[in-house]
Order: C-alpha cells, then structure tokens, then sequence
DNA sequence: ACATAATTGATAATGCGTTCTCATTTTTGA
DNA sequence: TCAAAAATGAGAACGCATTATCAATTATGT
C-alpha cells in the first residue's frame, strides 16, 4: 500500500519548489515539464497524498480556484495580484488582529490576504 | 426599464435587514417567508440589480460559497464560526496590516478573516 | 523473475452553483 | 384602460472543478 511514483514525486517536488501556491492545473503543466505525460486524476491523487502527509497545505483565496503549497513554510500568509492573478507569500504576521473579535467569541486562527499588484505587474 | 417590483423588494429588504453575509439560498428562504413563491433565479437577478446599484456587496470567504451583505457598512472584516458555519460582521480594522507587502508590491485593499467558535456556538 | 496489489491516465460521470429559456404575469407610461 | 416592455419562476441547460471507472502499467516483497 502507497507504492513511491514518479508522478508523486513530480508532483511533491513541483510543489516544493514553488515559490507560491500552485492550483491543481498549474500543477500539471509544471509536473509535464518536468517529465512525461502526467494526468489531472493523478495530480489530485498525488495531492490527496501529500496533505495526508503533511506535506502540502491547501491555499483557499476567495474567487479563486483551490491551491496548494509545500507545508513547512511557518505561518504566514498571501499576496493576491490583481493583475496576473499569482498568489504570493509573505513574510511574518500581525497575529494581534484575533483582538478584532468580540470576547464572547472564540477566536481559533486567521487570515490576512493583500490584493494589488506585484512587483512585476505594478514595476511595468 | 428597470422595474421596482415586489420580488426586488423583498431581495433588498432581506439584506439589509440582515446582520450578517448571506448566501444566495439563505436570501431564497429569508424572501419566501417575507411572501411569495420567490424564484432562485430571481434572487440572482436581483442581486446583480443591488450589486449594480451598489446597495450590496459581495463577500468571499474562501471555501465557502458566495455570500451578499447590504453596503454601506463601512471597511469591516469577517468572523467564520467553525461551528455552525456562519459568518459575521467584526467592528473595525487593523489597517497596518498592508505593511506585510514587500515594498515592490503596490497593495490596494485587504482582507481579514477570523475562524473559531461564535457566541452561541463557543458558549455551550 | 513472479505474483500480487497499487497506480496511472484517458475519459466518462458527478455535483453544484449559476445562467438561460420561454410562456405567463406585472409594471409602466400614455 | 391599453399596449409595450420588463420581470417572474419553473425547469432545463451550462460551466467547471473534482471524482469515479477500468484496462493497462508499474512497484513491491519474496
């Protein structure tokens, strides 16, 4: 039971070297270069794995499709690029924004997502 | 063209008189027991009228399904009960949070969304 | 190398939210 | 009140991401 793949180790390895979340499709067309004749039912298989793993996390921005990343990289959160549309990480975090809650709730996590244009986008 | 009629009326009225996001079903069933047989297709038609008019808004939580909330309430941000799945309105904003870019980046809005446990939900 | 069990990939099928269709009803302005 | 234009609603159709199917391929342990 869950032999090691070349298509799962593409797919892992796409991930990791991703500087940012990848959606299911971007994956695909990644992992083709890397090699063969890599199939969307396999790329979801594979990601089913690396979450289970803990290996990949999911990414959820509002209106826009699903994506993944390695796991590992610390708490942190995204950059959304109103021009390309790529997801960004970013550094560090202000975790004092649980303070925006009213006491009766309980606060269990956050997010923070930034929306504008990216280096490449607004140096143009 | 444009007409004013009851069933816009009915759509309107719900969001505004809701205190929280609501999806598109949730204004199905809200308008249905304000009156009448209120089609889905008419609370989506309607809701491109407000949105159009720019007396509604819509707000995205990621995973979750599109929701509409009445403008007009000023820059807030979310709360998403873990629990039973609602989302609600938080009282003011942790602006700063825009310093999290890298400088390159231009940043033209933000988004802050809180998970954990509501009132009712945290209190049992 | 072998037998077994898991994986792959192309495609079909699914699920679900949203939009379209169109006959009927309602609003509007004259 | 009347004719024209717009809106309604039930259901069909659509788009799209994800999952299931299944024969062929590949990994695994002995």
């Amino acid at each position: 039971m869950n032999y090691s793949t070349k298509q799962r180790t593409v797919v892992g390895k796409v991930i990791e070297d991703a500087k940012r979340p990848l959606t299911p499709s971007e994956i695909l067309s990644k992992g083709r270069k890397k090699s063969l004749s890599l199939g969307m039912a396999t790329v979801y298989r594979a990601l089913r794995f690396l979450i289970d793993e803990g290996r990949a996390v999911l990414v959820e921005i509002p209106g826009e499709p699903p994506r993944y990343e390695s796991s590992g990289r610390g708490h942190h959160h995204h950059f959304v690029c109103n021009s390309c549309r790529k997801v960004f990480d970013l550094e560090g975090c202000l975790c004092h924004v649980d303070a925006l809650a009213p006491s009766s709730f309980r606060v269990e996590s956050h997010e923070i997502i930034l929306y504008g244009s990216c280096d490449h986008c607004s140096g143009v």
